[in-house]
DNA sequence: GTCTATAACCAGATAGAC
DNA sequence: GTCTATCTGGTTATAGAC
């Protein structure tokens, strides 16, 4: 184990390349992180990168789709589960702030393109968008288990687009002050007034009075 | 009127360049937005920019002051009219809604920045930091008008923070679909829900049940 | 697959005539 | 204040030895 065995040097390297090039582009968004940045912090030699990934637009491809694809791996297949409505959707919020917590990045790297409209191939196009709208649907399922909105995908919409949109704005405030973290808190408590203000029976919610802090 | 008169030229070329350098920026991010794309798009040569802001990082934190004093001068001095709470807070929100649709630069210079960390002058940090402590000001006291929250700051601290990080994660959207709006619908519920959540009284919110659509 | 070396180019910034 | 011309350094990307 002292050196890794030659067979898989590759790998390993391909997947160093994508931690640093992840933590860098970020942190610093895509323009303005270089070839040579990525190069010195992950010690591997330009020409390596693009021996792997062809270009720095092709890097930035296969960080987003392997920050996708580790994102939704880690959140559940969206079935709810829990006795009322407020205990699933307590478990979802919390699915939803865990996964914000432990992949800080992926939240990040959607927000900090600033260059899909420039010099973005439509690779990384497509790759940006195919992760949003992977979350999108993810959101819409769990909230559609959580509230049993089977007959009224409209509201499901409303209420993924609503915590996503929150989501979003956490992720931004989290450059201005890296520990912020989701409140769930407040989340709870304007998905069930919602729900409850679209008609979804909402037995026991604390939407209207004062309820349980 | 054939030319403008040759004491205020500088001040327009000024004013030109500021014009063209917050849309670039805002839609691109500070590091992709080179001096000559500013140069070429509004039709001065470079060392023009220079002679007007010194530096690129110059041009930003002119960007970006004129963008804030030009949205809080826009904004109503946060004193809230209305009969009701229901009243106070539709009329809050639709300040909100017409700012954010009115000044969609100031949000995005805001967000597109991810060079906050790298190589911002001590003078862009400071400016961005300024915008945003006064949009958060801003928003605490007029929801605290809204609600009659003298004696809760942390409640009108809370219902701020929501309805920023709102705002925020709708200006990201909006780079997926430029057409996006502030939804003010769910958030007028969500914030009444909240209040009340807070045992802040709220005389026939529609938080707890089928409410008006 | 990894390395050194380098090509071709564009960035931010400046000098000095007008 | 605005212009042309230019300097320096960093950028993406490639060539070719090992």
């Amino acid at each position: 184990m002292t050196q890794a065995p030659a067979r898989d040097r590759g790998a390993r390297s391909r997947d160093a390349i994508l931690d640093t090039a992840g933590e860098l582009m970020s942190r610093y968004g895509y323009a303005a992180t270089s070839i040579s940045m990525i190069s010195t912090a992950c010690g591997l030699p330009a020409s390596s990168l693009y021996w792997h990934f062809g270009s720095k637009d092709g890097i930035y491809v296969a960080v987003l789709e392997r920050a996708r694809t580790a994102l939704l791996a880690a959140l559940p297949p969206a079935g709810a589960q829990g006795a009322d409505v407020g205990r699933r959707l307590n478990a979802f919020l919390v699915e939803v702030e865990g996964a914000f917590r432990r992949h800080p990045h992926g939240l990040k790297l959607l927000l900090g393109l600033g260059m899909v409209q420039q010099d973005a191939s439509a690779a990384a196009v497509a790759e940006v968008h195919h992760y949003r709208n992977a979350l999108v649907a993810w959101a819409e399922e769990s909230l559609s288990a959580v509230f049993g909105l089977a007959d009224r995908p409209e509201v499901a919409e409303e209420l993924a687009r609503f915590t996503l949109r929150m989501a979003s704005g956490t992720a931004v405030a989290r450059w201005f002050a890296p520990d912020t973290v989701l409140d769930t808190g407040p989340l709870h408590v304007a998905l069930l007034a919602l729900a409850a203000h679209h008609g979804v029976p909402v037995h026991g919610a604390p939407g209207g009075g004062a309820g349980p802090s």
